[in-house]
Parts: C-alpha cells; sequence; structure tokens
DNA sequence: TACGATTGACCGTTTTAATGGACATTAAAT
DNA sequence: ATTTAATGTCCATTAAAACGGTCAATCGTA
C-alpha cells in the first residue's frame, strides 16, 4: 500500500498482533522459516515481513501463511453479512445495485 | 504476491467472499467507492481490486478497508493462540524460541 | 563448551502493485 | 423517458513489494 498517510492505529497493531501469533503458531509447529517459506513459495525475507505484520505485505501472502498453518477458515467471514451488525440495522429489505446521494441519505 | 505457483483453491475462494462482502458491506452503508477510496487515501482502482478479492493487494488496503466500516475489531484475532487448537496440544509448556530439526521431532 | 542450524537484519535487483486518468455502461432520480 | 451520478474496465506510469543473497548474532544440541 502507498502509506503516504499513516495507518489507522488500531490497524497498526492489530496487524501487530496478527504478525506475533502468526509466527508463535509457526514455532508451536515446530516449522522453521525457511521450510514454512519454501511451503508457501515464497522468499524467507517476505516471511520474516509477515512476521512482523508489515501492513505492505498482500493479502494472499497472508492467507497462504494462514492456510499452511491451519487457520484460514475465518478469513472468509471477516467481513461478513452475519458480523455486520451496524449494516443489518440499514434497511436491508431494498439494497441498491449502486449508491446514490439524495437528500434523505446521505454518507457524506 | 509473486503467484507463480497459484494460490490455495480454497484461499482463493475465501478471499472472493471476503472482496464481495466488503462491497456489500460498503453498499448497505450508501457509500460511493469514490467516497470509500478517498476515505481510505487509496484509489478507486485499488478499492475495486479489494472488492474482487485480489489477493495481490496489500493486507493494510483490506485491514482499513475492514476498519472504515467499522469491521476490522477480528483482524488481530485471526490467529490468536485461542483459535489454534491445533497448537495448542503441542506441548506448549516449554516452547523453544528457535525451531530445529532432530531425531524425535520433524516438521519436514 | 563447542558446534551448527536458525533467526534477524540489510541491500540491490526484479517484478508487481497502486496510481490516476480515460471511456463506456448502467442504474437511480427527476 | 431523460438525465447524470456511479460503476466497470482498461492502460501507461510510478512507487513499492518480493526476491534472493549475505552476514552477524543467537539458541539448541551433542
Amino acid at each position: 500500500m502507498r502509506t503516504t498517510p499513516p495507518m489507522p492505529l488500531p490497524v497498526k497493531r492489530a496487524l501487530a498482533k496478527l504478525g506475533a501469533d502468526i509466527k508463535a503458531a509457526r514455532v508451536r509447529r515446530r516449522i522453521t522459516t525457511t521450510l514454512m517459506a519454501e511451503r508457501m513459495f515464497i522468499a524467507r525475507s517476505t516471511l520474516q515481513k509477515v512476521e512482523q505484520g508489515d501492513p505492505g505485505v498482500s493479502l494472499g501472502v497472508y492467507a497462504t501463511a494462514l492456510f499452511i498453518l491451519g487457520l484460514s477458515e475465518r478469513i472468509a467471514d471477516l467481513a461478513d453479512i452475519g458480523t455486520d451488525s451496524v449494516g443489518l440495522q440499514l434497511d436491508e429489505a431494498r439494497l441498491p445495485q449502486r449508491v446514490r446521494a439524495s437528500k434523505r441519505h446521505s454518507a457524506g
């Protein structure tokens, strides 16, 4: 990502924890960084960025790491409608296929 | 990610759903792609890749999208030790700080 | 304790993401 | 039905990720 403006701090912290947890999960399984990188078909240097929670690393790399560790199930539900308590209150019955500003609704 | 070997299919599907869910959550909130991209400080073309679940987009971009939508809480727990049922069975009591191959344990 | 594998940090190169603009298409509002 | 904002798609350019290699430090093992 082009990090000209800094990332939201809570996000930054969340990613740092994610990286640390990925590393911990790897160590628990007694897998070396070299072996895990090979299994992921990426460079060891990239895996190190993952374990630091680097926001610039692609989601595909992160998701593959979780997959190798057997922890990828919950990715698909990160933004699932079932978890969107806020959005569910927003007149879900008749959703528009596009968004358009009007006098009644406004998100600006 | 350097996708020379293809991503695991389950991962690819999970990311596709994630992108679709992000888009749905945005529409529920009546936010245009242009406005949301502005709030994320990214280009609209990048947001479109996000909504398609493109694995090459950085995790930072995805996380920021979830943050804008108010759905970023669960990112930090994606690989939390509490969710790692497999790893918790692996003699967590005395974890090594490094991994090393031996005759008894082997992960290769 | 000595050895050797593992990790952490760094760096130049190559590949790719991210940009931002254009244009056609589509759907919401009047 | 008309208008026009919003979306979808494409593309050349630019910034950054990912690579792959090296080296020093560190921890586990014999």
